[in-house]
DNA sequence: GCCAGTTCTGGAATCGATTTCACGCATGGC
DNA sequence: GCCATGCGTGAAATCGATTCCAGAACTGGC
């Protein structure tokens, strides 16, 4: 593989000189010409890891992520990826799996690997610590997830008024027994949505528009937590219909546990319209079996993109403040106008 | 950030020593155990790009992908990345999208990054270009798709078994005018899909087990080339539907196209098993959808796995010849015992 | 006690780029 | 004609690790 030495001999010019040709020194055109002629009957291209090396800064960026087999998620890299084109940094995509450890260890690579930046959904809101790619003066922005006490840039969606809104639309489709299905009690977005869906509860109660479940604290009784994950939405969901008095209709804060949650339902003969179902993120393949599912839809992809450009704002060396910004979910209205199995 | 030579003076000792510290050279235990004490107390990390210009070679393995949104893919990746961590290798993750122009370029950063190894599923059978990486020596591994004139490592699946399997599988269901959706003729995995695929198509036309369609070739006939995307899979089997005698039943040969085509055929008032369908590849979420779906199933995390443990063995200096491996595919047989809609 | 053979150690070279510094030369103003 | 200014250039320092080499220290055999 030639190197910068190569091409300045080949040249008759010295090192320096090349790389002022590449790197917008000034450099007489007759020389200049020189240069890159050699530099094309070598086949030269600089060496990424020296350079990174000398400017104490590499041209990939890195993008932890907590679940690559999660639809929502690769079409966020997917964003992040086609910004990174742009300036043409290179984009590590890490799968943190949720697990804090993993998390940890990529976040020290990053570090070591002296990346140019990095884009964190973190695996919690609490536990990830980003202070020392802060010490370090590295740029980080969080997308989807907000972590706690760390000063970074973020760009989120509006977790708190999709779940109002998926909520609203349950009891408008003529729901009562409104159940909700949550993510992990340490992520922002489970908290975000699961409010929404209870401060419309509250009011919905109030009213008198609903009537209470006839045990427990009305907001907690039809709330289960579970992983973000099929599995668990589905175990979630087969616990909700194993009560004494079942909802009738269920938020689920995420697409996976949707996909759980529509299993448990057919397992025990349910389906919707008959039994309500609202997704906060899209459905995969969800075409294909309930074409009338309605979706709170997330703009995964401009949440990569977005996050993507303001990193390399801040690689670029802005200085403006921090930035948070919130991307808007509409509701995707796919419903057949059936309500409630039961009437009511 | 700590340096080496900031542990090698808090230690009172040179960097070299620090290195072999490190790196399993020869050291008394007094000093060595000073090196690590100050080493923890600096939290003293190597600085990885330093490390690969000095040694020329990273470690970092690069896993180019045609696209990152297929499950298919996504496993795989984890299969990679898990087979990864036993030598602490991080991956990272390139989705060419299909295109010929991007992977070359992705290429071009494995070159320049001085990756540790590339595992590529290339875009194109003829076109992808690996020579410039094996003249630097770089490990290289072909997975999924064999690219022509390469020589080069590679872990397959029995593509043509597959098809062959599916295919008899669908006569066995009853089925008598198959047709087959297939990928890309540039590649390889589309290619052997259908060769298996007319390989019992023609015998059993031979023993007049199934009729010749009216018109064409009848190994063509009923035979059309997509783009492995759930649209194409879609347009695809819309056309085979609009023909004047269309096909009773469909082999695809993979998971998107399927999706696609099962679209297509409820769109058509169509669905199996009355018209059958048998995709190559676990079909997302299928139980979902259709809990009978018969499918081919690729062992993808494997395939994924078991290239990074080859790949790393080529790191590790092994100079055994060329390997091709070659994994099994199983039919997933979920199918009710419905056949044909029009009977026979 | 001496010599040969190990084992440890630190100095310095090295990887391939970027960037600082100082010098030579041209230009222009007065 | 002289000096200030500024552009273009190459030599050399630099980033942070690894590794070669030569020498120091130690060991054991006789």
């Amino acid at each position: 593989m030639a190197t910068i030495t190569d091409v300045a001999r080949a040249a008759g010019v010295s090192p320096a000189t090349v790389s002022r040709v590449f790197n917008g020194g000034r450099v007489t055109p007759e020389r200049a010409e020189r240069v890159r002629r050699a530099a094309a009957d070598l086949g030269f291209s600089p060496n990424r890891v020296a350079q990174s090396l000398r400017k104490q800064r590499g041209s990939v960026i890195g993008l932890l992520i907590p679940d690559i087999e999660n639809p929502f998620f690769t079409a966020l890299a997917r964003g992040v990826e086609d910004a990174a084109q742009q300036t043409n940094l290179s984009v590590v995509l890490c799968n943190t799996d949720e697990d804090i450890e993993k998390e940890r260890r990529y976040l020290g690579i990053a570090l070591a690997e002296q990346m140019a930046g990095v884009i964190v959904a973190a695996a919690s809101r609490d536990r990830t610590d980003l202070s020392a790619l802060a010490a370090r003066g590295m740029p980080v922005v969080a997308v989807d997830r907000r972590p706690r006490n760390a000063s970074v840039d973020a760009v989120l969606v509006d977790n708190q008024h999709g779940g109002e809104a998926a909520t609203e639309h349950l009891l408008a489709g003529g729901y009562r027994r409104i159940a909700c299905i949550t993510g992990p009690a340490a992520t922002s977005t489970s908290e975000e949505r699961l409010a929404g869906y209870r401060d419309v509860l509250r009011t919905a109660l109030h009213d008198g528009r609903v009537p209470a479940p006839p045990t427990g604290d009305p907001l907690t009784a039809w709330v289960r937590h579970a992983d973000f994950k099929v599995e668990g939405g589905r175990a979630a969901m087969a616990d909700l219909l194993a009560m004494d008095t079942p909802p009738d209709a269920v938020f689920v804060a995420n697409n996976l546990m949707t996909v759980g949650a529509l299993t448990a339902l057919r397992e025990a003969g349910q389906a919707p319209p008959g039994f309500g179902v609202l997704s906060f993120g899209d459905v995969p393949w969800a075409a294909l079996v309930h074409p009338s599912l309605t979706t709170v839809q997330q703009p995964s992809y401009d949440l990569g993109f977005t996050a993507a450009t303001l990193l390399q704002e801040r690689i670029g060396g802005t200085h403006t403040p921090l930035r948070t910004v919130v991307l808007r979910t509409s509701l995707k209205i796919r419903a057949s106008t059936a309500g409630p199995a039961d009437g009511t």
